[in-house]
DNA sequence: GCCAACGTTGGC
DNA sequence: GCCAACGTTGGC
C-alpha cells in the first residue's frame, strides 16, 4: 500500500533543487522519536513524499519525492565527528533511522503555507497544526490536493 | 532576531 | 513518575 508523507528540509541546507541535481539522497539527521518511528516502521519504497521547505521565505511544499529505501540505521548517530552524533546510540541499538528518497517532481512554484491554509480539504494537515514535526503522514486526499495545487502553480 | 510551541532532560 | 528548566524549531 502506497502511503503519503510530508518531509521538511531547510532549503539553505538541502533544497528541492539539490535533490533534483543529486537525483536522490538519504534522509539522515532526524532526531525526533515520532519522526523516527515513521521512518523506521512505516515508510516503504514507493511511498510518495511532499517535499516541504521550512525556515524559508515563504515556507511551503516545493515538489514531490519518493521513498526508495525503507528505514535503516542512521550511521551519523554513531559518528563522533558528525553534528548528529548521539552517544546513546550503540551496536545493539542504532536508536536513529533514516530512509532514502529520490527526486520525482519540482512544482513550477512553491505551494506556500498560506496557500495550504487557504485550500479546502487541508484543514487537518499536520504541517499547519504541528509545524515542528519534520516527518509526518498525509492522507491520500491531502497529497492529491497539494499535488494539484503545485502542478497548477505559476512561477512568480 | 524574536518568541511561542513543544520535545527532552534530570532532580526529586 | 512528575514537572520545571532547558534547548530547538520554525513562522513571523
Amino acid at each position: 500500500m502506497t502511503r503519503y508523507w510530508l518531509m521538511k528540509s531547510e532549503p539553505e541546507v538541502y533544497s528541492i533543487d539539490d535533490l533534483e541535481r543529486d537525483g536522490g539522497t538519504y534522509w539522515n539527521g532526524v532526531r525526533n522519536y515520532q519522526a523516527r518511528n515513521f521512518m523506521r516502521d512505516e515508510m516503504k519504497p514507493g511511498d510518495q513524499v511532499l517535499y516541504h521547505h521550512s525556515n524559508a521565505d515563504p515556507p511551503g511544499v516545493a515538489g514531490i519525492a519518493e521513498v526508495t529505501r525503507a528505514g535503516y540505521p542512521d550511521p551519523t548517530a554513531r559518528d563522533p565527528a558528525s553534528d548528529y552524533f548521539d552517544p546513546k546510540a550503540g551496536d545493539d541499538d542504532p536508536r536513529w533511522y533514516m530512509v532514502d528518497i529520490a527526486f520525482r517532481e519540482r512544482f513550477p512554484a512553491l505551494v506556500s503555507l498560506d496557500a495550504l491554509r487557504a485550500a479546502s480539504g487541508l484543514e487537518k494537515m499536520l504541517v499547519i497544526n504541528r509545524s515542528r514535526l519534520s516527518v509526518q503522514p498525509v492522507t491520500p486526499d491531502e497529497f492529491r490536493i497539494v499535488a494539484e495545487l503545485g502542478r497548477a502553480s505559476r512561477p512568480g
